[in-house]
RNA sequence: GCUGUUAUAGCUCAGCAGGCAGAGCACUUCCUUGGUAAGGAAGAGGUCAGCAGUUCGAAUCUGCUUAACAGCUCCA
């Protein structure tokens, strides 16, 4: 017998093998109508799974992230036996359930696209109809090599396996793959489901081996939350800051410059108060700023590594038939800074902040709104110091961070990326590197993943990621210990011994790049951004051409406050002007008509309706400067 | 770069299956002078992404090029 104890408080013994399905019809019988598998010590597991020993077991639906990822891992299946039944010839790779929904990646013939679809969703809804049971088996390695001879991306994945390794697999009806599983019980549960996309994707991820079909698909166990989930996406869609930089007239990116983003005007107030505040805070930190050129001798970039390990993502040019390469990064300029003139160890640590304008050929298709580009500027800075210094920094670095995701109502996650397959350098420097970043991150009490081989080419790094709308992640701030470009460019400070010492450097970035940072801003504030960054703070809504004197005196009022102000004089019904202040988020709305022009006042109407009321003039300055100053988040 | 999809007015889109290019919003002018999300009328605006081809005739069919979107690879 075995001893299980459930969440819920309750327990009972069993008989060594019971499954899952059967220990919860006993301990937690209300929950099993909507039970898709359990989990033990961290682990889970589909309702077919024998428990073998004493455990404490949770019951999993599909509220919890592991219950969707056996519901959609079966959905895949699904998918797959449909698509078999219609394309024989198909031959399966890998069909995971991911953070929303699930893909199968097939080789075939066949070119699928959206036409498609709705024949393999028919077939599809045929099976789910059925029912059919899924039966959970192993074999040995000679068996299934046997059972998945047609299937050569199986067979690989098999032969790729070690020898003592246990080969499962799950049968339903006509369908048999080999899969580690978890999954349902049976094919009845997946209600309601829709292929959202097909796509290319490299058999393993790489590039080198042969392109596979990858259809993508969503299921959820009934109509109501799939037809919420395509609500959501249509949200996601409407705070895309691609659509959001046109309808702000913010920047856009023009077929002449595919990756060259324009700023506009309000787009440009967006970015300068960024940059303002960037500075502010940086003067606080003790940094120095510098500005290095964008185009640079190519000798330069040999030197730096950059030429042996970057070159096909860099932009050349010819002055006086010399070759010259544009920057793809900031670093070696500032090692030129650094190496101006002597550097006592009383100077360091010294921290030179630059905002740096780089130009990578990023592919074609990799080109994104905002978030990636060909060119950007980096909110960079070299840090050199001795080694004692090194933990400080980096802590101090940390909590810069902090401030500013904090600063925005970000949530972000943190990696910490190790040495790269083509990189410059001794293992015992990375190990030595890696260490001291890991070693920080520790003592930061971060929750933070390793990403392994993901460093850059001089060095392993820290990484901040922030979501978009869509939950994609995208990496902004950086921390990078290089212990190689000082080493390149000879970069020495004289010791309190009178020797010479090779500094430590640290790169680093906090928006990662100002472009990335303002789309991200974009879609996490959905346009209405805090009041110290809108381009305009405040509209002036003359109610008809009679008080037109009165705004105009409002206006200029504010104009001396330094608040951004504009009046809408047009000759159109305040109700219209209201509606189109509020289409273009602007945050204040300050409405004059015959009341407020006798009393000297102005009738404030919020974006958000949270604030308002009838104010004087100078109160009204008054309030917009605090929330101004707090860069309050409403 | 690769796979799939797409490209019609500043924006959002219609144009069924080849036969004289359309709507709403925005823009200009006129009328209207209004109290917290759209007052009315008229006007202007397009080499249907570009280049070839098929056809009596191409926005529509075919090919190539360019760009965008989703994903892969890659990256801040």
């Amino acid at each position: 017998m075995m001893h299980i104890k459930l969440a819920n408080g309750r327990k009972a013994d069993f008989e060594v093998g019971a499954n899952i399905e059967e220990i919860g019809k006993v301990l937690a019988p209300e929950q099993m109508a909507n039970a898709l598998g359990g989990k033990i010590a961290g682990e889970y597991f589909g309702l077919h799974h024998p428990v073998r020993e004493d455990a404490e077991l949770a019951i999993l639906s599909f509220e919890d992230k592991e219950g969707k990822a056996i519901f959609w891992h079966t959905s895949s299946h699904i998918m797959a036996q449909a698509i078999q039944h219609l394309y024989p010839k198909a031959k399966f790779a890998i069909g995971p359930a991911i953070e929303a929904g699930f893909y199968y990646d097939i080789d075939m013939e066949d070119t699928l696209n959206p036409d498609s679809f709705a024949a393999i969703e028919a077939e599809m809804k045929k099976i789910v109809a059925a029912n059919i049971p899924l039966e959970r088996f192993s074999l040995s390695r000679s068996e299934a090599l046997e059972l998945v001879k047609d299937q050569p991306y199986k067979v690989e994945m098999i032969n790729d396996l070690p020898e003592e390794e246990k080969l499962t697999f799950y049968r339903q009806g006509d369908y048999t793959d080999f899969c580690a599983g978890p999954h349902l019980l049976s094919t009845g549960p997946v209600k309601a489901f829709k292929l959202t996309a097909v796509t290319g994707a490299y058999w393993r991820g790489d590039a080198k081996n042969r392109m596979l079909q990858r259809v993508y698909g969503i299921s959820f166990p009934n109509e109501e939350m799939l037809t919420a989930h395509f609500e959501m996406l249509e949200e996601a869609k409407r705070r895309d800051h691609r659509k959001l930089g046109r309808e702000l007239d913010l920047f856009d990116i023009f077929d002449e410059g595919p990756g060259f983003p324009f700023f506009f005007p309000n787009g440009m107030v967006l970015r300068n108060q960024l940059e303002n505040f960037w500075r502010e805070e940086h003067r606080k930190a003790g940094y120095q700023e510098i500005k290095t050129p964008i185009i640079l001798r190519r000798e330069l970039w040999e030197n730096s590594g950059h030429w042996d390990h970057y070159r096909d993502n860099m932009y050349m040019t010819q002055i006086d038939n010399e070759n010259f390469a544009v920057k793809p990064m900031n670093c070696p300029g500032g090692m030129l800074v650094f190496k101006r003139r002597p550097t006592s160890y009383k100077d360091l640590p010294i921290r030179a902040g630059e905002l740096g304008l780089v130009h990578r050929h990023e592919l074609s298709g990799a080109l994104h709104g905002l978030m990636r580009v060909r060119n950007f500027t980096q909110d960079d800075a070299h840090l050199f110091m001795a080694e004692e210094h090194v933990q400080k920094e980096i802590l101090d670095l940390i909590e810069l961070e902090k401030k500013f995701y904090k600063l925005f109502g970000f949530e972000f996650a943190v990696e910490l990326s190790t040495r790269p397959e083509n990189s410059m350098g001794t293992d015992e420097q990375w190990e030595m590197a890696t260490s001291m970043l890991q070693k920080a991150l520790e003592a930061s009490g971060l929750p933070y993943k390793i990403n392994p081989g993901d460093g850059a080419f001089y060095g392993p790094k820290i990484d901040f990621h922030l979501k978009d709308s869509l939950g994609r992640t995208w990496q902004c701030g950086t921390i990078q210990l290089d212990m190689q470009m000082p080493e390149r460019f000879e970069l020495e400070y004289t010791g309190a011994d009178g020797e010479k010492h090779r500094p430590i450097m640290l790169h680093r970035t906090i928006f990662g790049s100002i472009e990335r940072f303002i789309g991200i801003l974009t879609e996490h504030f959905a346009g209405a951004f805090p009041l110290w960054l809108c381009p305009v703070q405040a509209m002036v809504i003359p109610i008809s051409d009679a008080h037109r004197d009165y705004a105009k005196k409002v206006e200029e009022e504010l104009q001396k406050a330094g608040i951004r102000v504009e009046a809408d004089y047009r000759n159109e019904k305040m109700n219209a002007k209201i509606r189109d202040a509020q289409l273009k988020k602007i945050p204040y709305m300050l409405v004059v008509g015959d009341k407020e022009a006798e009393a000297g006042t102005v009738s404030v109407r919020a974006r958000n309706e949270a604030r308002g009321g009838v104010k004087d003039i100078a109160a009204c300055i008054a309030d917009l400067e605090k929330e101004i100053a707090d860069k309050d988040l409403f």
